[in-house]
DNA sequence: ATTGACCTTCACACAGATGTGAGGGTTCGA
DNA sequence: TCGAACCCTCACATCTGTGTGAAGGTCAAT
């Protein structure tokens, strides 16, 4: 496929596209005419890279990690160099910590959501100290909606 | 503390905390000349901030989602509105995303690096073409190194 | 009183991801 | 053969999170 039908297909517009392969994550084919051809693949790959960039990765970063995640399981690595490893290593960590944070922080949202949805408690009556969470008080009364 | 220890201890330049005063993300006091004054929690707040932010979430993001997290678990919403509602909910599963996209990834390059260390499987069986790089023929065939 | 280490505000600079548009080819259907 | 709808490259613009430095105030120790 061409870049326009990528680009609707991936919600990526033509300038992300090439944009990511001037960066050198992804290396489309081009027709006899000079335009770039997309097979199938890269419709994953470019929600992958998607992910990854809204996720807080930079380009830079993606570009090294994507090798070791071709698609077709093709875990056969064209270097592996110390180095490399230690990068991925590195990079693995820092997504563990990345994950952690977010898994955190949705989860206080999350219970937070549920606080209010419980009937907004009444903060007239105990106005709740700085304690541990929902304090007893509030739970969850039955109430289904 | 004033903004100097407070850079020390979080690894945020000061630059960077007047940044996210300026952003609404933190309010410290002010003593009488004029200098800023942060109290503990603000070494956890900065923490937060820092991880959010290495995490994709721009800082108009996190203003809105960080009063929900007060520290001594204040549980009482200064209004909860429906569209504050409505933005949390779609803030909490697009943290879902992320940490789905980042774990599935961050698995992949675990996997890779267990391959790798498992002394180098032999491509030299099944060559998985499929575009690879490397077309199979100078693969590491057999040779631990 | 001066020095040094803090602090203040202001402002310009930069990199990375993305938008926008100009100037120009290709392809295809009317 | 024309026009629409694609594609190309190039280049400048914008927004965000940061860095850096200038010009100046505060404070404690010498």
């Amino acid at each position: 496929m061409r870049i326009g039908e990528l680009a609707e297909r991936t919600g990526a517009s033509r300038r992300l596209l090439r944009y990511y392969e001037e960066q050198g994550l992804i290396t489309p084919e081009r027709s006899a005419n000079g335009y770039r051809e997309y097979g199938e693949a890269f419709v994953d790959r470019i929600a992958q890279i998607r992910g990854l960039l809204d996720a807080g990765l930079p380009t830079r970063i993606i570009k090294q990690v994507l090798p070791c995640l071709n698609t077709p399981r093709a875990l056969y690595f064209p270097d592996a160099t110390p180095e490399m490893i230690a990068t991925l290593e590195r990079e693995r960590d820092r997504m563990s910590d990345r994950i952690r944070c977010l898994a955190q922080n949705r989860d206080a949202i999350s219970a937070y959501l549920d606080a209010v949805r419980d009937g907004t408690p009444p903060p007239t009556e105990a106005p709740i100290r700085t304690g541990g969470p929902v304090d007893g008080t509030a739970g969850r009364t039955g109430v289904t909606r």
